[in-house]
DNA sequence: ATTTTAGTTCTGTATACCGAGAACTAAAAA
DNA sequence: TTTTTAGTTCTCGGTATACAGAACTAAAAT
């Protein structure tokens, strides 16, 4: 294992570690958010096992771990270049849009969940019934908005 | 301390266990993820210190934390009813706008890192570059959209 | 004045998680 | 064939968290 830490300027270092700490708040251990955050810095942005490794001054097992997660979590991607052995990694946010998607589904799972727990409600408790019926109203018209919006923005930005 | 325990059907205790579940999900640690699944599923949707105690069949300090946390969370809220001692406490969700209005802005700080990050990456990263700027656009647009879209739920609502 | 209520705070324990380092492995190179 | 590469997996120590139980406290009730 060559070490092949990658040069960054003292920007760039301040940049990881601002992104790492918002990948952080988002749920994120250290050494996986600051990972992600390289390989968005970064100049090239496909990187290699050992330069993650290096660049972070972190160990084997916790670049192995780290990868094998955001790979799971479809935070990252491997790509593979001709003729060569190792694999380059990249920051998954081309796919922003699935992304968006998959958050709107699981928050429409919430919503479903709380149709179920309104219809068993007691009619007597108005103003709560009718908070929690609001709030499913909403997301339920912002999930059939979305398509179109995304639509007004595509046609809009060209 | 009166055992004060609430009667519940089985099925309100699935929901309360589906509920708890799925705030688990969104990060919450067991004992305040069903606080809040039981202060939405309960008929009374006001409850005390000690029916959440005895109910949830959890100790003093697992309680008195978990209040806590969720309060400072803005997750629920404290109400007194006139004459009375005890606290009650009420599931947030009627405030579910303010809630929406703040995942945005923290996507919105998240964005803006990001617009800094693109603004100091190199030229030739094309399709990276690309993918970045796009989110940014989206996101961006999505936030002035947003209020519109929300006048149009109200008016289209009545 | 003392006792009860409605909690808070402290202490202890069990568990989970993180990340280092070393041992291990499969494929490629030499 | 052996050696190197590119990782994976195992073991371990340190730290953080979650919750129970007990001790504590301030206000209210008696």
């Amino acid at each position: 294992m060559t070490k092949s830490k990658i040069k960054l300027t003292d920007n760039q270092k301040t940049l990881i570690e601002k992104m790492g700490m918002a990948y952080e708040q988002s749920g994120f251990s250290p050494v996986p958010a600051r990972l992600l955050a390289l390989l968005m810095v970064a100049e090239d942005p496909d990187l290699t096992f050992d330069q993650l490794q290096a660049t972070l001054g972190i160990s084997k097992s916790a670049t192995s771990n780290s990868i094998n997660l955001l790979l799971n979590t479809g935070k990252i991607e491997q790509i593979s270049k001709l003729g060569e052995r190792k694999r380059y990694f990249r920051n998954r946010i081309v796919h922003w849009k699935e992304d968006i998607k998959k958050t709107n589904e699981r928050m429409g799972l919430f919503v479903d969940l709380m149709k179920t727990i309104l219809k068993q409600r007691p009619g007597d408790t108005v103003e709560f019934n009718q908070s929690l019926k609001e709030m499913i109203d909403f997301v339920e018209f912002l999930q059939r908005e979305l398509p179109l919006l995304y639509k007004k923005w595509e046609t809009g930005r060209k």
